[in-house]
DNA sequence: TCTGGGGTCCTAGGACCC
DNA sequence: TCTGGGGTCCTAGGACCC
């Protein structure tokens, strides 16, 4: 297996330099909604200590002092940016997932290990001549791996291009990363890893997983097989999002309920549109309200419903009214509401018919098949997946009919191997359907 | 004055069914 | 011996990601 792991260095910066030249080699941030926070730095801009996430009051005298440019936010330009970037990692292997607007893992099965370096060095630069964005590349084993690769990519390398192909190194670098940099453990799981005495990558790598099981879930575990080199996490297709969100804060306080009505009414709207965009259909609509949890002198209040809808629905009108009504009965007066959103949840496929094929049980902790029959479904899912391809199976885990709205039908992820569900090497799972989508 | 806006997955536990 | 147990469905909450 090898992976590739794509990140658009200081990605909101370098659209912004695209169209504006003069930003090279400044010091630029690019602000939050509402230009309250800090959410993009270029190099230059780190390099003055200016934090992630810093609130731009706090740094106000900074930023004039050092003369440092500074941007709202452009979601439509950094959206049809990424597209480009997208489009453009399409030329140089079929296999893309894009993660996220500024990063791709690509799938490099088949290259021929002596070309890939000069391939990804290839597509590099060929990224930042067709797009003006430039990107960094690590290259490994497995997706978490591929993110620590890209760490090194970004940090030491004159060519942005870095494969983590060398055990000897590996060791050396893994000693040198912190737990909490590893992709998927943040500060709390970080903290339970420090005290059982797990420091650093190179310590996780080498811990028990069946321990880590414990205390950090399968999730867990599957990052120290990953670090071992064992792939648990696959290349995914584009999917449907089963949830769609729409929230904004205000930008100032608000206390009459008709003015976050209102609000509640433009973000529903939004919503809404992506719904349909995607081709989905929404089962319910949750909405939630609350006051400025920053100003602690203020009454706090918090609250949020959800309304499930008898019948599934994209009807913005619909959305619209269930939203309203949802604000109604979550409002209270005396309060200065400081933000409100609305989530549609539990997206199913808009005219798509759903049949399950057959049910596999029988499955073990490994998913693997115990019995004689089971062993026969499962030789026979391998022979469906071959016949088939990558984009016509789809699997509903444990407890789901066919025709029901659940998570896995709503997710829609085409492109699913059966197999890959249970590559864990302990996922539980005790039985599963095979669904396909028309 | 000011403090983002999106998402996903996993587990535990209770209600209910046969 | 054991003296209802196993399966299903749903929700809340806690983690994580960019």
């Amino acid at each position: 297996m090898v992976f590739a792991l794509v990140d658009c260095n200081n990605f909101y910066v370098s659209c912004e330099r695209v169209f504006e030249p003069s930003l090279a080699q400044q010091p630029v941030v690019v602000l939050s909604n509402n230009d309250g926070c800090i959410i993009a730095r270029s190099d230059e801009a780190k390099a003055l200590g200016i934090p992630m996430g810093a609130a731009v009051h706090e740094y106000a005298a900074a930023l004039k002092r050092h003369k440092v440019r500074v941007f709202s936010s452009n979601y439509p330009l950094y959206g049809d940016m990424s597209g480009r970037v997208m489009e453009s990692l399409g030329q140089f292997t079929p296999d893309v997932e894009v993660y996220s607007i500024d990063e791709a893992f690509l799938g490099l099965n088949g290259f021929a290990e002596t070309a890939l370096p000069q391939h990804m060095r290839d597509m590099r630069q060929a990224i930042g001549q067709w797009t003006g964005i430039p990107v960094s590349v690590g290259v490994a084993a497995t997706k978490t791996l591929a993110k620590l690769a890209n760490r090194i990519a970004k940090k030491y390398t004159s060519d942005g291009v870095y494969m983590m192909t060398d055990p000897v190194l590996m060791t050396r670098i893994l000693s040198d990363i912190a737990v909490e940099d590893i992709w998927g453990i943040s500060r709390r799981w970080g903290e339970r890893l420090r005290a059982m005495g797990i420091k650093t990558a190179l310590q996780l790598q080498r811990a028990n997983p069946q321990q880590i099981r414990k205390a950090l879930s399968v999730v867990g575990e599957r990052i120290v097989h990953e670090l071992n080199g064992i792939s648990c996490l696959e290349l995914e297709a584009v999917q449907a999002k089963q949830n769609i969100m729409s929230s904004r804060s205000f930008g100032r306080l608000i206390s009459d309920r008709s003015s976050i009505e209102e609000a509640a009414a433009s973000y529903t709207a939004r919503a809404a549109e992506k719904l349909r965009k995607q081709n989905s259909l929404a089962t319910g609509i949750y909405v939630f309200i609350r006051t400025n949890r920053f100003r602690t002198q203020d009454p706090q209040y918090s609250n949020a419903a959800l309304i499930q809808f008898d019948e599934p629905t994209a009807d913005t009108s619909t959305l619209i009214a269930a939203a309203t009504r949802a604000i109604q009965q979550l409002y209270r007066p005396g309060f200065r509401y400081h933000k409100a959103g609305v989530m549609l949840t539990d997206l199913v496929a808009d005219g798509k018919e759903q049949k399950s094929l057959w049910r596999l049980d029988g499955l073990t902790a490994n998913g693997v098949a115990t019995d004689a029959a089971s062993k026969r479904r499962m030789a026979m899912l391998d022979q469906v997946n071959a016949m088939m391809g990558r984009g016509t199976l789809f699997h509903a885990s444990e407890g789901i009919k066919p025709g029901q709205q659940n998570r896995a039908i709503a997710a829609d992820k085409p492109g699913w191997h059966m197999r890959q569900q249970f590559r864990s090497p302990s996922y539980t799972t005790r039985w599963a359907d095979l669904i396909v989508v028309r």
